[in-house]
DNA sequence: GTGTGTCATGTAATCGGTTACACGGTTTTG
DNA sequence: CAAAACCGTGTAACCGATTACATGACACAC
């Protein structure tokens, strides 16, 4: 048996297919009779409507597509369940794909969603605005959440990066910490560089050295670097981590090496995942709203796609200002 | 200007349809002028069929659909993970949508996917096989990975739920623990209550005695019994936890009340995450190849679709089992 | 020269929805 | 009482691909 068609629903309720439709969909006026017969029909049946027809007649997939780097630790997972939460919501789906470690894998997979999605929302801190622009050419709405994305001309939400790692800066200052180095993000990557860009700021205002150490976002990275630090000669008094992540990890190998936290060594991540707060000491960090962002951001290309049209162009930069969270 | 269509291209190409069609999938034979005409002209007018369209023609979408209760923690993402690049490599696209916690919602949203997606890897622990087997109605090929479905007759991926529990127990049990307690994950979960199920048959076979605290699977959760347990007049000197995730959270909250581990209380966990080596103590715990597994599953449906029809009538029911590691 | 086969290509039917327009019937209005 | 407005419903065109079948060109064999 093959699925059921709208016009066997027709047939069975006695109605023609534009009823059938106009039941289903709403917005005309129906009588209750046919409409109770088409319940009845289409329930009996089990009909589903094809979303390719749907999709060929109206030109709307009700999809929109997500582009990811990676989807390692907790941040992009959150962020996911933000944006999959309000598109249930709006009467959406999501459609993910991540793992785009470079440029040329992103552009592919936009490329590759082109055509069955109303709109994207892109996270590439290793895609510029030029090589962006080119994969996407079309009148697809596209969100930008790629922190480089500020002047792209393009809508786009992007975490004021530079501001928050000043503040984890002059926070560990007010404290009286002296020798504050960076466990910085891979270089490349557009947030950590302006991550790192805030922390040699602060850090040179306040008259201090810099010493910055690359990680790479991964806890592994961050208890590499962690173990290193604790043999250091001149050992730092405090680390201003690029993420939670990479901090927690730091902590855990300083720790391990007889290292007390925030005793002998502050730690300021940066994001605010669950797990910041559940680790002990528990984390100082720059909390973003991931979960929020994710809905806000999710809801605005809505806004976008359903407006249709460039009568109330949205190109505006959203811009995320992280709050510092001091604990314990 | 419109998105441009085959006719368009076949147009500028001056060719027709059917052999634009061609060259883009391949299949038939095409000369090469003609095939290098109509890749000229695809690039110039920066053509993307429409997957509307083509899934109206040839009744496949090229997407599965993935239900998850939920999203938080490591564990799933890891899973979408492990499908996400499985599907790249097999030319699928992926449609996720969590955060089901109970089973009306889960069958929501597998309706809402239905006439969109080519199959359906389905999580959901709470749902029990009859009410899932109704929701599913049609010939849409399901994988079920609800740790319930051993015999729902449909093709399935499980994890040994009681047989990783009772190798859990064994193990603290022949490490001289003798007050095992379990910190059980939600009732009403499959997977928790045969891990509950196994933890108990492996304490009583011992000639212990069970004592059973039950969580959600979440680390505050951990974090709240772990709290508990380290001011319990009889104390536990082991804990094996159902998951991870609260086995760190009780970890934590044991070490913040001056309790060693695993000197004073091993801790046993589920899942092996990618946290769990990484705290200290390392945590020993019963490896499942979450990526893989994800990957499996996936290249396991996608089979499945492709094989088009019962002939390869695929019911049978996977069972992965997890591999106890010992750390540190 | 006719028949047969191969090959590249074009024509047109088809997939399953949505919706503009037409139509017949009832109610309101002048 | 005719005209206008309105309402529920049906008919059929249309969206943009795929693909079965038809076509025409050419080569080769008899």
């Amino acid at each position: 048996m093959k699925a059921a068609t709208i016009r066997d629903v027709a047939e069975r309720a006695g109605v023609s297919v534009a009823s059938v439709s106009r039941v289903l969909n709403g917005a005309d006026p129906v009588s209750d009779a046919t409409r109770a017969r088409v319940l009845e029909a289409t329930a009996a049946l089990e009909y589903v409507p094809h979303s390719g027809a749907r999709s060929l007649s109206t030109s709307r997939t009700q999809t929109v597509g997500v582009i990811l780097p990676d989807l390692y630790g907790e941040f992009f997972s959150e962020l996911i369940r933000g944006m999959d939460v309000a598109a249930r919501v709006h009467g959406y789906h999501l459609i993910v794909s991540s793992s785009h470690d470079d440029a040329d894998e992103a552009s592919a997979a936009i490329r590759s969603m082109r055509g069955r999605v109303d709109g994207l929302i892109v996270l590439s801190p290793h895609l510029d605005a030029a090589k962006l622009t080119a994969s996407l050419a079309g009148r697809l709405p596209v969100l930008l959440m790629n922190g480089g994305a500020r002047d792209a001309g393009r809508p786009s939400v992007v975490v004021d990066n530079h501001g928050g790692a000043v503040a984890a800066v002059e926070h560990l200052l007010a404290t009286g910490r002296r020798r504050i180095a960076h466990l910085a993000g891979p270089a490349g990557n557009i947030e950590a560089e302006a991550r790192l860009a805030g922390y040699l700021e602060a850090v040179t205002r306040g008259g201090l050295t810099p010493t910055v150490v690359e990680g790479d976002f991964t806890q592994a990275s961050g208890h590499r670097v962690g173990a290193i630090l604790a043999r250091h000669a001149s050992r730092p008094d405090a680390v201003f981590a690029a993420n939670d992540t990479m901090a927690i990890g730091a902590m855990l190998a300083l720790q391990e090496a007889g290292i007390r936290c925030p005793e002998d060594i502050a730690i300021v991540g940066f994001d605010d995942v669950p797990l910041a707060e559940l680790v002990r000491p528990a984390l100082t960090t720059l909390r973003i709203r991931i979960v929020d962002m994710g809905r806000n951001a999710l809801e605005r290309l809505v806004r976008i796609i359903e407006s249709a049209g460039p009568d109330v162009a949205d190109t505006a930069c959203e811009i995320v200002r992280p709050e510092l969270v001091v604990r314990p």
